[in-house]
DNA sequence: GAGATACGCAACCTCGAGGTTGCGGGATGC
DNA sequence: GCATCCCGCAACCTCGAGGTTGCGTATCTC
């Protein structure tokens, strides 16, 4: 049992364990849940409101943004960031297959029953 | 701007960071990937095709256990795992309301640029 | 021009995730 | 009964994630 998969198939799960661990942080996930509200803002702006340290969050945002979550841009003296739902929505359906295989598991467990 | 929401959403959030986490690995995402084929499968059996010991795969399979993908049934000398569909059918519910709610700002940009 | 704002860079620290090795102890096969 | 297989526990190691502090530098305001 070789559990690799093709070459294609091994990217693209290494592209989705990178977008599944930059959303693995409670402060991240805040993050995302803000900025998906539509309005971009600064560092500063998204520093308030948490106890910790403007540098924290730039790094948490930095996270994000290498995962391709998010984006900044520089507007004189501040950066905004904002949303970008793309690596969001290839989990949502990379979720929907494995949830689809496993219907289908459970299907055709149910007809070998009623057999 | 508080940006922390009910306690409930902070309680779901940090659900929802756990599964998130325990997905963001290119090995646990493997062992999802063959585990949600249907077949319940052995330690030993998911460490072949692996270069990593079995203890290492262990590690990970306790990870996906601690966040209910996966839950395992001792059975003589051997545990199997098996696989657990509802936290990433949450995780698919909640990148859904997160889309849905990009959607609807998207639509609202639309109308404020048509008037 | 002076002061306040918003940010980037770099050094530093801590701690836990990821991984290995070694060992012991139940099941199993023969 | 004995070798073998499958596993759990514990100790150990390394390294990077998460966080802070300090400092320098544009930029805006007045």
């Amino acid at each position: 049992m070789s559990r690799g998969g093709s070459d294609r198939g091994v990217a693209k799960r290494r592209q989705h364990a990178a977008v599944f661990a930059a959303l693995g942080d409670e402060t991240r996930l805040s993050l995302v849940t803000t900025l998906s509200g539509g309005e971009p803002r600064s560092i500063a702006q998204l520093t308030g409101g948490s106890r910790m340290t403007r540098q924290a969050i730039t790094k948490h945002l930095r996270v994000l943004e290498s995962a391709g979550i998010v984006h900044s841009v520089r507007s004189g003296r501040e950066s905004r960031f904002e949303f970008d739902p793309q690596p969001l929505n290839e989990l949502q359906e990379y979720l929907g297959r494995v949830s689809a295989q496993w219907d289908q598991v459970l299907s055709r467990l149910q007809t070998l029953v009623e057999r």
